[in-house]
DNA sequence: AGTCTAATGAGATTGAGTCTTATTATTATC
DNA sequence: GATAATAATAAGACTCAATCTCATTAGACT
């Protein structure tokens, strides 16, 4: 489930956090608590817009502070569609990712995971003998619905 | 030899901006010559600079508008390398691609290719069901210079 | 040459993201 | 529970790539 998720999600960033000896703060706690709910990839203004509908949005440099902070330990995935807009979403504590293709026609984003892909890269990544530390792929084409 | 293949690109270029029925113009005239001499990818405003360093840059809105319609004539790729810049590169006419690593340390685009990983995505787009009609690679890590 | 239309230039405008600085809140310590 | 040290936050000015507008210029065809 989804709330399940979430909150297992919001409970091991709390830890990690409080791990690295941080304190809490409001922005923070209302950041968190928007990405624990929402499993798809949200952008910092639509994190901004969410959180003022609720009357309670953090100032725009506290957003992006606390996403940076995320995407630093690990906790949140940065997720770059091209359309000028950087988007986050909440990551596995297992540390398992997943990417993502891009609807040409409605711009819906779809997960998936590959374990084949993930060889490849691996592969990939002995025979070209350089340090790789991350890869980010972007498959375009037509979602279910549109195709 | 670079200056053949951008020599090769360029008339491929002419003629498929000919056949499509477009007039000429200076200021493309000056993107396409640049694009031509440099292999690696170069960012709008670094086009901008260049050709203002030889005294005749076009204006901006044109660059944009050269750029979007090389990229459209599937002459030139844009990669976005998450700087908030995007960067554009001739693309062979084969129609066979590359991708690229960025350096973490010096930010330099390393280009490389590697049937292995189109194999890859190629057999999971068959298993994904879902019709995919391109994709962005790019891998993080460390370039021979700085690892 | 004349006409139609693509191409261009200059600058205003947008919008995501960053930076600055004063203020507030949290945690540890006493 | 008061205090001190410092992390976190807010507000808004600011940056900068990219877009938009619209008047002007210049190709290509007759």
């Amino acid at each position: 489930m989804a709330l399940d998720e979430g909150a297992a999600w919001t409970e091991h960033v709390r830890a990690v956090l409080a791990r690295a000896g941080l304190k809490r703060g409001g922005a923070r706690e209302r950041v968190i608590g928007l990405l624990a709910t929402e499993s798809c990839a949200l952008s910092a203004v639509e994190i901004e817009d969410a959180l003022r509908a609720e009357g309670r949005s953090p100032g725009r440099a506290s957003i992006y502070r606390v996403l940076d902070l995320l995407v630093e330990h690990g906790l949140v995935e940065r997720v770059e569609v091209g359309d000028g807009q950087a988007r986050f979403e909440r990551q596995h504590p297992s540390g398992e990712h997943h990417h993502h293709l891009v609807c040409e026609r409605c711009g819906r984003l779809v997960a998936f995971d590959d374990p084949g892909l993930e060889r490849a890269i691996a592969r990939l990544s002995a025979r070209l003998g350089m340090r790789v530390s991350g890869h980010d792929i972007l498959l375009h084409g037509q979602c279910e619905r549109c195709a």
